[in-house]
DNA sequence: GTATCATTCAAACGGTCGTTTGAAACGAGC
DNA sequence: GCTCGTTTCAAACGACCGTTTGAATGATAC
């Protein structure tokens, strides 16, 4: 290997990886010790400071590996339908398609580990460690300008406050979605096979946009009869 | 103290609950120690084996001293609506006041605590650790079948299924609404001020609403004149 | 075969964890 | 004043943590 970096090992580093995102899927970063990582792994302790510096480092190369590959493909989205618009403001779900609809449907390529994926990313918007956060923070920086930019075109009548609480709800309805099978058992249980990712799309689009296209508390409530655009 | 349990010292008690509950939000369970609690709470480091019995004891004492209070508060909540309608189904607006009004009214109660333990509450439902997810089971075993039932009667055209998904959907939105500062404010540059919990509620109960009663997926998208009543 | 590199390995490092211990301090009852 | 049960305290326990080390192993090029 005489290339600086990259393409070590690649092996011992992909199965690092791998037992590492299913194991802070189960018991959280903290708790997961880098002898459980490697001991899942079948590798030597050494090996995650190594090729990797140590466990922090490692934390980020596990979101890096697929959340870079997320983030853009939900820019290619965006991208897709703001040519087809012409320059045209683009309709809410289609937004709603390309942030939200991009995740599920790798949440549903269980067999390259978008599901056990999904969950973690789901789990770690509430993770209180900072440098996580910040990672997180950067992560999102390029994409989600994008996105509220779209959102205040589409929907020029809400204020545009309004609109980041509603992102924000819908990003909260969405990790729970998929993070949350053990949240779901409080409320079924047993019942519901949470196992098909295409269903839960099928599901939480329309809910997703229901709750962005709710009429504004301020409102009157008892205005059932349409206005004539826009049920926002 | 003659009595078997409970009444001890009620400072220590309540400090160390007060120091857990504050550090739990900042840094999680597994990432808070027993010496940072109690150095916090100006106690002594054995105090919380001698009062509670060990970590994870406190854990769940953390969650006791209020969840049960608030499960009891969405039960009267719900108690009063069922009485008012004098057997009539509910409308779905007074049941999500009930399940999700009460604890964000409790969140604006910031001089009890309320605020600080519903944010905790929030990040807790994709907590990884086995006894907690346990433990929160129990807490809610008595509270959530008779909510469903409620919406059951409350959406008749709705598939049970269905709404199932969307109670969950509802407490991940509203999760996130409480616990995450720190995601919004990958949304929003500090724009926003999430201080203000009455705030909250006025904007986060529309999306509920909106959510829970979005037109199903099988049906016409296209379907914009309006079905005689029921937007479900 | 030998030199050179990247990789693996067993062992140990200092530190922090949750918990336990036994003595000291306190407070109410007599 | 003495006793007894409760609470506090400093100190220590063994276990596990993330990380480091230096030697062993493997592969490649000459």
């Amino acid at each position: 290997m005489s290339l600086t970096e990259a393409k070590q090992n690649p092996d011992t580093r992909e199965r690092i990886l791998d037992a590492a995102e299913a194991l802070f899927v189960e018991h959280g970063f903290e708790a997961t010790s880098m002898r459980l990582i490697t001991g899942r792994a079948g590798v030597n302790l050494a090996a995650i400071n190594y090729h990797f510096g140590g466990k922090e480092a490692l934390i980020q190369d596990v979101f890096r590996r697929r959340l870079t590959w997320l983030n853009e493909e939900r820019l290619r989205a965006l991208d897709r339908f703001e040519k087809e618009a012409k320059g045209a403001p683009l309709k809410p779900h289609q937004i709603v398609d390309a942030f939200f609809g991009v995740p599920l449907r790798m949440a549903a390529d269980t067999a390259h580990g978008g599901h056990t994926f999904m969950r973690l990313l789901g789990r770690t918007y509430t993770e209180p460690s900072a440098f996580v956060r910040q990672f997180l923070a950067d992560e999102y920086a390029a994409v989600v300008p994008r996105f509220k930019q779209a959102l205040f075109r589409a929907l020029p009548d809400v204020p545009p406050e309004e609109i980041l609480w509603r992102f924000h709800f819908m990003l909260g309805a969405m990790s729970y979605a998929i993070a949350g099978t053990d949240a779901l058992q409080l409320v079924a249980e047993h019942e519901l096979d949470e196992k098909d990712p295409e269903a839960l799309a099928r599901r939480l689009m329309p809910f997703l946009l229901g709750g962005l296209r709710a009429p504004l508390a301020g409102q009157a409530a008892k205005a059932k009869e349409k206005p004539p655009r826009k049920a926002a």
